[in-house]
DNA sequence: TGAAATCCGTGCGATATGTCAACAAAAAGA
DNA sequence: TCTTTTTGTTGACATATCGCACGGATTTCA
């Protein structure tokens, strides 16, 4: 069975385009605020926004809306209902504590990357990481290794419906230059990255593959930038990342 | 303005309510489990889903449904949106840094907390706990923290209106115990948890107010149980989140 | 302060959606 | 295997919703 454009309820489609609006950079927003970000006429976002309150996902103070800690809900029973974290937390946390570095493990969602589960030694980035928590792919190690596992052309045009901008002077901000970096990685296995996230900041990830040997998500190390090269470090702490995922193969489903 | 029946829109509650039937329990769901779990037709439950995997917010085998990562960004549109994790993260880390244990910030979603931001020592819950995560609020300390700042009806009628399971067998349960504790925690300012949500698990709270004065949250250190009795810890470490909470009263909106 | 611009709430006609019932296909049970 | 039950899909009709346009209230700005 297709979708069919019949099937589907516009009403339902706005609704969540209203709550994706609220960003972090846009918390409280009045009805034509959501109205103009939206695209929704006014009178349509007045709806949905007075519906989002009725059911407890918004609050109103007459002027402007402000989303309450519900939403999480939506969100969370997501990721509740992936096994995903229960399952990689454990071996996380002790990966973590034999290597001394943070750990992650994020999953590829369109061009970003969203963490799924984290075990922080110290802090090595200014924002702080948590589930949820969203990366762009083009840019992370993580978000390498995912790209690297799907159709080349699928990659690419991912990549370029989305921003690039140079987050540090290392970026690789290029589809073309991107692309050859993800050949690459798809070829070796692994990606490592060099501060172009953030200045100080280096990781490296490997793929997290099912039982199936579908790649689901990725496994990641970050560390401060020091003075032993990251290829070295790479090298070094490779076969510790792998012997993780190659455990974790058999639990994920 | 009040908001009339006139002005709701079906279609995005049914919507909404069917995300939220999937739960840790029930990740894939066909249309009738929707249909069943939400009360909906099963022809409304199927437009509703179909729209959703329309939207990317779940994928479809022909079969069962499942939910995708997209989902998160409806509620991490709203905790982004808080500007609360970002502003008390730091202060949370530097006062589990000082103090040595694992401190956590929460707010008041009706009967449960949910925390939105958290500085782990060391695993001392057999559940990992991260932003986003949900405890129920009778049990905890946070959450009696925040329950003693409501009018005592409304306090009681959340609590009456879920469940409050034994977790352990030091677990409140009855609702007048439940409030009698609610009410000294209420007078003394703060709460002290021994044991009721897990065992071998201990925890404080303090609530945090914003600059008017109104509890928004709370903030609380939780333990492994120890030979030190928790009165004792409490007294001891008290003036800390204290301290913590009136740093940051200045701070919040 | 006064005028212009913006914003909010509300009818209205056209259209989309919800509900119900029916039916075929699949699954479960005997 | 055949029957019974459940499930997915579709059609029809009553109803809810959309987008537009309008008026009053509020805000902005000179």
């Amino acid at each position: 069975m297709t979708i069919t454009e019949r099937d589907i309820m516009g009403g339902l489609a706005k609704g969540l385009a209203v709550i994706e609006t609220f960003a972090a950079d846009r918390p409280r927003q009045s009805i034509s605020d959501v109205a103009a970000a939206s695209g929704l006429d006014r009178a349509t976002a007045r709806r949905c926004l007075l519906t989002l309150a009725h059911q407890g996902y918004a609050e109103w103070d007459g002027k402007f809306f402000t989303l309450t800690p519900r939403v999480l809900r939506l969100g969370t029973a997501c990721l509740a209902s992936m096994p995903m974290p229960a399952i990689v937390q454990p071996a996380l946390d002790a990966l973590s504590d034999r290597i001394g570095e943070s750990t992650s493990v994020s999953i590829l969602d369109g061009a970003e990357i969203v963490y799924v589960a984290r075990a922080a030694q110290r802090k090595v980035m200014s924002i702080a990481l948590m589930p949820g928590s969203r990366l762009p792919a083009y840019c992370t190690s993580m978000g390498r290794v995912m790209l690297a596992t799907l159709p080349e052309a699928e990659a690419r045009s991912r990549l370029e419906t989305s921003p690039r901008p140079a987050r540090t002077p290392h970026t690789l901000t290029g589809i073309d230059q991107v692309m050859a970096e993800i050949a690459r990685v798809r070829v070796q296995g692994y990606s490592v990255i060099d501060q172009e996230v953030e200045m100080g900041l280096c990781s490296m990830a490997v793929p997290l593959m099912n039982a199936r040997g579908q790649v689901i998500a990725a496994l990641n190390l970050g560390r401060a930038a020091g003075p032993e090269p990251m290829a070295e470090v790479a090298q070094r702490l490779l076969p510790e990342l792998q012997a993780v995922a190659a455990q974790l193969r058999g639990l994920l489903r």
